[in-house]
DNA sequence: CAGCGCCCCTGCCCGC
DNA sequence: TGCGGGCAGGGGCGCT
């Protein structure tokens, strides 16, 4: 579900609710995630202030001045907050009440998300540490993706969903992005040209600043912190459209795979 | 190191 | 209508 859009929608849903509140009960319904969630997390936020709600790639880090819990919705999570009471329904797996009497409630059916806890600083976690810049920071631009993809032969789709190269490209803005830029999912990184570089990145930064001013792309059921559904799917280009007509050229998109991942392009204003 | 597959898990959709 | 197979938006990990 979340892609970067989506943990941002998130962030700032939750934030005003959130930050600057007190913890006063945690309930762990479920600690089977990608990972066991720490028996130490409870004791340590309990009794504590959220100082802020950051974000680090698709990652949530909720700093308490005295350690940072690190929340990672994966496929399917979500985070919403409830101003009044609501029976856990299935796959609600974790309850924060905060002292304003609202409850942080965490729902993930697949588990593939993770909440950790640490109390060195943040950044240096292993989760974190080896993480490339954010897409949408000024770090991110034409002469990384320049420079990072030099006598790569990596698929250009891959090395920009790779985490180490610029975090929160996710399945489908990848997608988007490549159309966007007219560039094949396929084509040898280190094959693109200069001006490939610039537009991509371009393309990327534009359509996740869209998306999260539109409050995510919507699939299946997301929701962002405040409840309400993101309004961006029906804009998608070529994501889950393969076989279907380009919106560009109506020619027909076609479907490969990458990295395992479902690639849609359209061969004519992509090459 | 680069690059690829696998896997964690449930839900949903499709075909039979 | 029921059931089995395949696939799904992430990403760490282990292997070559």
């Amino acid at each position: 579900m979340p892609e970067l859009p989506e943990v941002e929608t998130t962030r700032r849903g939750i934030t005003p609710h959130v930050q600057g509140r007190t913890v006063t009960e945690v309930v762990v319904r479920e600690s089977r995630l990608r990972w066991p969630v720490p028996e130490q997390l409870a004791p340590a936020v309990i009794g504590r202030q959220v100082v802020t709600i950051g974000r680090r790639g698709k990652y949530l880090l909720l700093e308490f001045g005295t350690g940072t819990a690190i929340w990672h919705l994966g496929m399917s999570g979500s985070l919403r907050v409830l101003t009044e009471a609501a029976p856990p329904g299935k796959h609600d797996h974790i309850d924060w009440t905060l002292d304003s009497g609202v409850v942080l409630r965490f729902n993930d059916p697949r588990r593939f998300g993770a909440l950790l806890w640490t109390e060195a600083p943040v950044l240096e976690h292993a989760l974190l540490a080896h993480l490339g810049p954010e897409p949408l920071d000024e770090l991110f631009d034409a002469d990384y993706l320049w420079a990072r993809t030099r006598r790569r032969a990596q698929a250009i789709k891959t090395l920009i969903m790779d985490a180490r190269i610029v975090v929160g490209v996710g399945n489908i803005y990848a997608n988007e992005a490549l159309f966007n830029s007219g560039i094949r999912p396929a084509r040898p990184a280190g094959k693109l040209t200069r001006a490939e570089c610039v537009r991509l990145v371009a393309a990327i930064k534009a359509i996740l600043a869209y998306a999260i001013e539109r409050g995510g792309t919507t699939l299946r059921d997301f929701v962002g912190g405040d409840g309400k559904p993101g309004y961006f799917q029906q804009e998608l280009q070529v994501y889950d459209r393969g076989g279907a007509n380009c919106r560009s050229c109506a020619g027909l998109l076609m479907e490969t795979r990458l990295g395992n991942r479902q690639t849609v392009y359209c061969r004519q204003c992509q090459r």
